[in-house]
This record gives C-alpha cells, structure tokens and sequence, in this order.
DNA sequence: TCTCAGGCACCACTTACATCA
DNA sequence: AATGATGTAAGTGGTGCCTGA
C-alpha cells in the first residue's frame, strides 16, 4: 500500500515561478534523453503575453554558463522553453519577476518556439507524430497561439492536423486520431462514436511513453482538473488528442481516489482495531469490578479509624492521624497502605499491568457504591481534602 | 420566472490490451 | 513459449451543472 499521497486539491492560483519552464538536465552522451525526462517533469502552463510585457527570461546558471532566454530583441510572447542541455548540471533557475508573478501566464499551454527548442520538442515529445508533422505543427503554433483550445476541438480538421498519430510505434497504428472526431461534434461524442468509424479493429492500446506520462503527471500535480483549453494545450503540447488527455486526467484521478480509499480504509481498520481492544478491556474491567462488588468487602475488616468518609467531599480517604482503633495492631498509615495495594491488585489485572489511576478511586469516590453509607459513620476526621 | 433540451464534464464501472514475472 | 497477474488506456452509462430557447 502506498502511503504519504497527497491529495490536496491543487491551489488554482498558485503560479508557482517553476511555472511555464521545461528545462532538461542530462549527463554528457544522454543529454537528450535526460533531457526529454526532466523537461516533461517541469512545468508547462504559459499563455501568450502581451506584447508590451517582457517574455520571459531564464537565467541558467552553471559554472560560468548563464543565458537568457528569450534574446533582448525577442517578441513579447511567452512560451514554455524546453532546453537540453547534454552537459550541464546543477545550475539554477529563476524567472523574470514581473512574468512569475502572473497567473495568467499560466492558464494555457506553453508553446516550443519553432527555432529555439523546436528540436528538443521534436524529439521529447513527438512519439505519436512523424517528424515532419511535428515541425508543420510547431510553425503553426505561431497562428493558432490565440485561436486557444477551442479552435484545437471546434474544427473538424485540427485533429487530423495536429494530433495525427503515428502509433506505430507500439505497432498500434489504427489511425484513431484522424478519424476520432471526424465528425465534427464534440470531445466525446465524437470520441465515443470512433469505434463505429474504425470496426472491430479500433481498441488497440496505445501505451503512452514516459515522456508523456511523466509530463502529464506533473500536470497533475498541479492541477488535478484541466479546462477545455488547457486540456487542448496539453494535448497539443504532448501530441495527443484532447480526449486522450482527458482520459488519462480521468483515470489518474480514479486512481488518487482508489489509493486514497486503501489509505483512509488501513486507517480505519487500525482504529478499529484499537476500538476493539479498547472495548474488550472495559468489558473485563467491568467484569472484574462486579465480581468485587459481590465479594465481602476488604474494607470490612479495616480498623474504623483507618478509613473515613470526608464531610465535605464526601470521599474515602484514609486518616494516619488518628489513633489505632483499641485492639489493633495495624497502624493507619500500613492500613492505608493496604487499601492501595488493594486497589492496585484489583485493578491492575484489568490493564494488563498497566495501572489506571481512578477507576477504583472513583468507585469508592461514589457514594452510591459505598456498602457502609447506611451504617454510622465513623468520627469525622479533620478534613484532609485538599 | 419556470421548464426543458442539449452540451459538457465528471465519475463509476467495465473492457481490452500491453507488460511482466 | 504459455500463462496468469497487473497496470492502464479507453469505452459506456449515469448524473449534475450550465446555458439558451
């Protein structure tokens, strides 16, 4: 069972400076590779920024090697970099402070500028798409930057367009993408209606890569929901159909959920357990007190003095101040001594060893469990009742 | 203002398939 | 190589919410 998930909901309005930045470390020899990993594991939520608003500039520091992106003469948009650096670690990384601090670059998807890190996407991303549609895609990102999702799921042709899937990789090609929402419909009607156009041939799995998966689990972190147009951002972003996002979203929630219920349920079987145990015991504490109810009272043969009944509080307490009854032998303090060790023997069984202040203090504490109450009282001792 | 239909998102459940031991 | 277990992408039906007529 796995513990420790975390299944907060995501803060919407956290915009965290991470935000908007894929970056990629990898040793020298793998840097692509690595690279593919830590930048799916960055984040990606940027939207197109005003023109008058400086874009974002990223200051990778490594020994020496620092760089801002974009150049100074760069536009004024904004978008996700995703740089693969083969041979450089452990540099930091911080954003321009004016684009950090709004969420709304956050809202939409971060597009790869063609001529920037159009190869590294290329090449991070693209499991489902042939090269050359990858490239057509990210030019045309430059269009469709603001037509926003609702142009990626409005248009009967966007999908065969920018989510043509090229799934023989896994040998699964079966052409789902182009013809899913050839209708023109909606997500799921249309999605769902792609099993009519593709025959008995149509459920063929495709296993999303680890790139993917990764890229989308981090976006799960940071939002559990996704919006039409971040649904479509990512989609586009990864090269997946928006359905295909939106599954996978559905399904990792399912999942959170199911592992959060074995989380909640282990805990509720421990304190169950606990209950349990906790239940018996009493049951035997009681047990135990009602068979020392019934049995001749010990006290009985306590010398008068020993005990007293306080008038004020209306308690036992024992009185080492007074003097031994005529006759016998046991001084106060070795009488109270022998009620304690009473007490303890009969109480202490019932812990398991454990003593349990109280409990035999209460039932002489009350009055309606003292057998004597209807007997003269003895002398009224000095109140020794704090 | 109320009602109703359509669209959409989500969920629970299920199926089918890929992967692994 | 065959097989069962497991993980997961995807299908299906239902429900609730929103919006426009």
């Amino acid at each position: 069972m796995e513990l420790g998930l975390s299944l907060g909901e995501p803060d919407a309005g956290r915009a965290a400076p991470e935000l908007g930045l894929g970056l990629g470390v990898g040793a020298a020899g793998r840097g692509v590779e690595a690279g593919r990993a830590a930048g799916a594991a960055a984040r990606w939520w940027a939207e197109p920024v005003s023109e008058t608003e400086p874009a974002v500039r990223l200051s990778l520091v490594s020994g020496g090697l620092g760089l801002q992106w974009p150049p100074a003469s760069g536009s004024g948009e904004c978008h996700a970099v995703f740089f693969v650096l083969g041979s450089c670690s452990g540099f930091s990384i911080s954003l321009h402070e004016s684009w950090s601090r709004d969420p709304r670059r956050f809202s939409s998807l971060a597009c790869v500028r063609a001529g920037r890190s159009t190869e590294a996407l290329a090449r991070g991303f693209d499991v489902n798409r042939a090269p050359s549609t990858a490239a057509s895609a990210l030019a045309a990102e430059d269009d469709e930057e603001d037509q926003a999702a609702g142009a990626l799921s409005s248009s009967p042709n966007d999908s065969a367009g920018s989510f043509p899937l090229d799934l023989g990789r896994g040998g699964g090609a079966h052409g789902e993408g182009a013809t899913a929402r050839a209708g023109g419909g909606g997500e799921r009607s249309s999605s769902r209606a792609s099993d009519e156009d593709e025959g008995a041939s149509a459920r063929k799995k495709l296993r999303l890569s680890k790139e993917q998966s990764a890229f989308l689990e981090e976006s799960f972190k940071e939002q559990s929901t996704l919006n039409p147009k971040q649904k479509a951002a990512l989609a586009k972003q990864l090269n997946l159909r928006p359905r295909q996002v939106e599954v996978w979203f559905q399904n990792r929630r399912a999942r959170t959920k199911l592992k959060q219920t074995e989380v909640d349920c282990e805990y509720l079987k421990r304190c169950c357990e606990a209950l349990t145990e906790e239940n018996r015991r009493l049951h035997k504490e009681i047990a135990e007190l009602r068979a020392l109810k019934t049995a001749p009272p010990f006290y009985m043969h306590l010398p008068a003095t020993t005990l007293s009944m306080c008038p004020s509080c209306e308690r036992v307490a024992s009185n080492p101040t007074s003097a031994p009854a005529p006759g016998s032998s046991a001084p106060p303090a070795k009488a109270a001594a022998a009620v304690s060790n009473n007490s303890s023997a009969a109480v202490a069984p019932a812990r398991g060893g454990e003593p349990r202040p109280s409990s035999f203090a209460a039932l002489f504490a009350a009055t309606r469990s003292f057998p004597l109450a209807s007997q003269p009282r003895p002398p009224a001792p000095a109140s020794n009742c704090l």
